[in-house]
DNA sequence: ATTGTGGCCTGCCCGC
DNA sequence: TGCGGGCAGGCCACAA
């Protein structure tokens, strides 16, 4: 599903094949999808004719900057794609189907040239803003320094793994990537979050950050060590220990329960 | 503020 | 072969 490694690969595309290209018109489709009261008509006024001059990313949110100052932000929820003049970016996402319906379009921007910027998302847990709150979120889980993980932490009294899924704290960390982090980093989701030595922390900072770096490098965040045996029966593939399952966070949780403590 | 819970969305998979 | 129930999780509203 689109956590940060997946935004990444979009925002990378967003920046290869749409950057220095005008609006041409904008289709929202799905009222629905368009997040922050704002109307189609209001949509579409603020962006037709603009020209996309940036392409950023903050966590899971990507954001498309234009050369008349506003910021179109897309989220994508478990199940949104990016697609742009019919390339993809990215060619699987758990979870959902790898067809490309065209009913399941939610919002494109008409480019010149001929071509589309579009969100193709099944499920419609995705959305549209302008001009988002960029810091409603925390630091950017790829960029936040051992300094910034500790204050996302804080003295919170939470399971750690919650923690690492509040996007409020730290930005960009979903489900699966939460699991590949603490197993990589030896650490239970459910210790309270707060209860981290020093040591640990800085453990769990670099394997954040080389667990973010790996997975763009792969391509999702789907394709970490510990992935494929998050199922009925798995083990860890580290030592071997049968997997323990649970909820926590919310979330369904796997981890070892012999080498994360 | 912190923490936990339930609901939204809907395609897909499993068991009958 | 078709059908229905459960499942997946990012995010938000809401409660205590």
């Amino acid at each position: 599903m689109p956590e940060l490694p997946e935004v990444e690969a979009y925002r990378r595309l967003a920046e290869r094949a749409a950057l220095g290209r005008r609006i041409r018109a904008v289709d929202a489709a799905d009222p629905w999808f368009l997040k922050g009261g704002v109307g189609a008509s209001h949509v579409e006024a603020a962006l037709a004719g603009c020209r996309l001059v940036g392409a950023r990313r903050r966590g899971k949110l990507l954001l498309l900057d234009t050369d008349h100052g506003r910021t179109l932000g897309l989220r994508f929820g478990m199940t949104g794609r990016l697609v742009v003049d019919g390339l993809a970016g990215v060619d699987r996402l758990l979870y959902t189907s790898s067809r490309d319906d065209p009913a399941w379009d939610r919002f494109s921007l008409h480019l010149e040239g001929g071509g589309h910027l579009r969100v193709s998302d099944p499920r419609r847990l995705g959305g549209v803003f302008l001009d988002p709150d960029e810091e409603a979120l925390g630091p950017d889980a790829r960029a936040a320094t051992a300094g910034q993980l500790a204050r996302a932490l804080g003295r919170s009294a939470a399971p750690l793994k919650a923690r690492l899924l509040d996007q409020a704290h730290l930005a960009g960390v979903g489900n699966l990537m939460a699991d590949e982090v603490l197993w990589r980093a030896g650490l239970a989701p459910t210790r309270p979050a707060g209860s981290l030595a020093p040591p640990e922390l800085r453990r769990l900072h670099r394997h954040l950050r080389r667990t973010v770096d790996v997975l763009i490098e792969r391509g999702g965040s789907h394709l970490g060590d510990l992935t494929p045996h998050r199922l009925p029966g798995g083990t860890c593939p580290r030592d071997g220990t049968p997997l323990q399952r649970g909820t926590v966070g919310g979330r369904t949780t796997w981890w070892c329960p012999s080498h994360q403590r």
